[in-house]
Parts: structure tokens; C-alpha cells; sequence
DNA sequence: TCCGCTATGTACGACGCCGTACAGACGATA
DNA sequence: TATCGTCTGTACGGCGTCGTACATAGCGGA
């Protein structure tokens, strides 16, 4: 990445000075770590989280070893997105999929501080409007294009999210982000490899080739994008 | 169906009786028919809709020819849910499906009434929630079930929201939601028909068998009726 | 340095769905 | 009653992914 801006929450950045003043008091750095579970499936919310350069991964499981990623949360959302509508438990799994610094507060203050703040209110409501397009698209995108595609798509918002283009990641990882065999996944990122897109070795992913990983992604990577600039979320 | 309930909108149920007295006086009924499209993506919402017998199905689009239904709002829910969120425009096509009575409002005055009614907007947060629980379940489910099951837990959601046995549908159609071709839909179709499951003829469609289908369709259908359970907007 | 574990690479038959093509069946309309 | 358009049924080769099996390679600890 080229374009390393001072990293923040892109949404408690988007709120004004003052309320935003109030809420930081309130909030904890936290370092997550890759692998990390933050919530289980029917767990309550103690906790929400501001990723600030972390990446955040909400899977959905069918049974006990098929699962697929349903949403990414980089700085330009919020974990703990039920919360926000009022439900205390999370239907998702959250994992750390990129480790790194977030925000993170009590639920029970942030209720308190959420029910006042306005600014923050919209800020967030936006941007679960934004998480649930790209859930859509997702879902779309899944059921219709090919396992190279995907892989590729998910390379390019890993690499927006973590702000860099290196980061540790297996294919038996990936297997259980796209919903495919950890084979499946090894064959994709051999094509991918070959093209000298991206090179790898034993969790150790690289990003060699932005355009030419853009190019054999689909369509999908465009559109989750856009939804996330009307959002005014974008970097 | 044989528990023929009189019919309303459950999230309008909901709420207090006085809250909604003063809402109700501003709700329009309107009769939608089959086929009718409420919004295309990128419209701007001017009205909302709350289903009372009729099924809105929710759809993305990768390209031109291929759709795939991301949700469905029958009467535990509302028909313009980013609004809730503060998002003027739709990012999906809302399609009617299953033709019947909804009540209508405007979205400037649903605005007014949203802001001061606190019981409405819990009820539609909470609905907003399970609106996402049930995409996310439907982007895992059409990556890892099969047509067939698919198909099944299709018409068991759609039978409990037009609360009928029969409605019309077409095979064609079935394809846009399912994310199928229409040749795929009827290789389905004819294997729940020979094991009596289902009949059907020229767009009319009839549930024989619901035990049958439900041991037909896939483990999703009982999760996405347990979210609408807990969110208190089951039947 | 060797061992063992984990990550990656490759192969192969099976299966589900695709794209395409075409035939028959039903219902509306004339 | 004849015609026509739409809906449904079937067939077939192709492709992508699955499940399974096994081989190789890199890294860390003994």
C-alpha cells in the first residue's frame, strides 16, 4: 500500500468533534489478534469494537465444518452491528481474520452513550445499511462466480482492510471465508500464483499485482466499493 | 392453511395500541398484484410498504439475465427497510410475488411518524435485524444446498406468508429467485411432484405435503423461522 | 541435525448444475 | 375448432467443484 494514511475508525471519524471527544474517553485500545474470536453464534454482546487497522470477519456455518463469510469489518464499520438495532446477541461468528488495533467499549456504556449521541446514531445506522449490501452482493456473488474470482475479490478487500499487501493467511483459512475445500482454494491461488498476481508460502500471503488481481476478480468487488463510498465510508 | 388467522402486519401488531391508532389513520390499503416491481435498485424509496397477505421477494443482480432473491417480506415485516436506516435509496429490487393487500405510506410522513413513534422504531429494528439474519442464512444456504432442498424450503416460506397452499408461479420465475435456469427449477420441480409433494401446472403452484417438503428442504428453513421466532414476529 | 507437524500441490472419479436444443402440453384467442 | 404463444419436460456434452487420497515441502522443536 502506498497510500498509508494516519489510521482511524472511519466512522467515529465521520462524527463531529465534540461528541466525538466524549465517546473516545470511553473507548480502549485494543490489540486483536489473528485467530480471535469475538463472538460466537447465540453469544451476547458484551463488547463492540472499532477495527482500526484489523479486519473482522462475520461467518455463517451450515453444519460443523462448512462455513462462509458473510461480511468483512474493516475501520469503516463497527463489530457488534446487532447491538445497534437493539438486538444483545450476535448470530454470527466474529473472527479476527487480520490482527491489528481496534476500539473497544462496553456495551452497556455504549448503550448509554449511543442513545444521546445523534451524529453517531446515523453514522452508525449507515453503515449497517453498507454492511447489509455487501452481505447481498455477497450472497449474489457466491451462488454465480468462480472460485478464482472470489479469491481474488477477497485478496483486494483483505488488502484494503489490513492496509497492506502482506498478511498471514492458510488456504484451509481461506476454505472456510469462500466456502469451498482447502483443495479448491489451493488450486485458485496456483492460477493466481502463475500470473504472478500473488506469491505465498505457508500462511504468509503477498500481493504482487493490484490491477491484475482486479482484473480477474469479478464484478462484485466494484459494486461492494461503491456501496461503500455512498456511505461516505470509503477511504 | 388451516390456521387461517385474520390477517395484519405483525411488526404493526406490535406496538402499542394508541401509537398505532395515530399511524394507522395515515396507512393507504392497497391491493399489489403478481409481478408488480415496488423498487428497482438504485430508486428512491417514496413509499413504504407493510405486507399483510401479499410476499415481497427481495433481488440482487449480478447481470442482466441472472437474479437472486436475497429476502423475503411477507407480514412480519416492511418493504423499504433502508429507510429505517436512514438510506433514501433501494439497493435491491423489491418484486411482488405473491399478490395481495399491504398497507401504504408515503415516506416523508412515515419519517415524522418514525422519529416521534419510539415502539415502531424498536419493532422495525428488531424486524431490520432479522431482515439480515435471514440474508446472511440465504447467501450460506444457496452456496451449500442443493437445488432440490432449496426449491422446498422456497415454497414452505413462501405458503406461510401468502398463507395459502396454492399461489401462482412459474418456473421461469422460480429460476430469477433461486439463481437457477428454469430447466434446473423444473428437474426440481418434478422431483417433489413425483413423490407428491407438490403439483403444479402452467404457473398455478399447490403444497400437497408440507411434512414432506419440510424433511425435504434443508436445515435453513427451521434456522431463519427461529430468528423470526426470537425477533417475537412468528405467526 | 533429525523428526514431526503443518501447509501446499496434484490427481481422479463423481456429481450437480450449466448452456443449449427441442418436443410436447396446456390455455387463451380468434 | 384451429392457432399460437407460453409453460413444462427431457436430453446431452461440458465445466466447476466435491470428496478422497496421497505426495512434497518448509518450519520449529527435540
Amino acid at each position: 500500500m502506498t497510500d498509508r494514511q494516519p489510521a482511524t475508525n472511519r466512522v467515529l471519524a465521520s462524527i463531529p468533534t465534540t461528541d466525538y471527544r466524549r465517546l473516545r474517553a470511553q473507548l480502549e485500545p485494543v490489540n486483536l489478534t489473528f485467530g480471535q474470536i469475538l463472538y460466537e453464534p447465540g453469544e451476547a454482546i458484551r463488547l463492540v469494537y472499532f477495527p482500526v487497522d484489523c479486519l473482522i470477519s462475520l461467518l455463517t456455518a451450515v453444519d460443523k465444518r462448512r462455513t462462509l463469510e458473510v461480511g468483512m469489518v474493516g475501520n469503516e464499520g463497527m463489530v457488534g452491528m446487532p447491538f445497534i438495532l437493539g438486538i444483545g446477541v450476535s448470530g454470527v461468528r466474529a473472527l479476527v481474520q487480520g490482527g491489528g488495533e481496534a476500539l473497544r467499549m462496553a456495551s452497556a456504556p455504549f448503550r448509554v452513550e449511543f442513545d444521546r449521541n445523534r451524529p453517531l446514531q446515523q453514522a452508525l445506522f449507515r453503515y449497517t445499511y453498507a454492511l447489509m449490501a455487501q452481505i447481498s452482493q455477497t450472497a449474489a456473488c457466491n451462488r454465480f462466480h468462480e472460485a478464482e474470482a472470489r479469491l481474488a475479490r477477497w485478496l483486494l478487500m483483505t488488502r484494503e482492510r489490513v492496509r497492506s499487501d502482506n498478511f498471514p493467511l492458510t488456504h484451509e483459512f481461506l476454505a472456510h471465508m469462500l466456502g469451498l475445500r482447502r483443495e479448491g482454494v489451493t488450486e485458485a491461488a496456483v492460477a493466481l500464483k502463475r500470473r504472478k498476481l500473488i506469491s505465498y508460502s505457508r500462511g504468509k500471503m503477498r500481493i504482487l499485482d493490484v490491477r491484475g488481481l482486479k482484473a480477474s476478480s469479478c464484478s462484485c468487488y466494484q459494486i461492494v466499493n461503491k456501496v461503500y463510498e455512498r456511505a461516505e465510508l470509503a477511504a
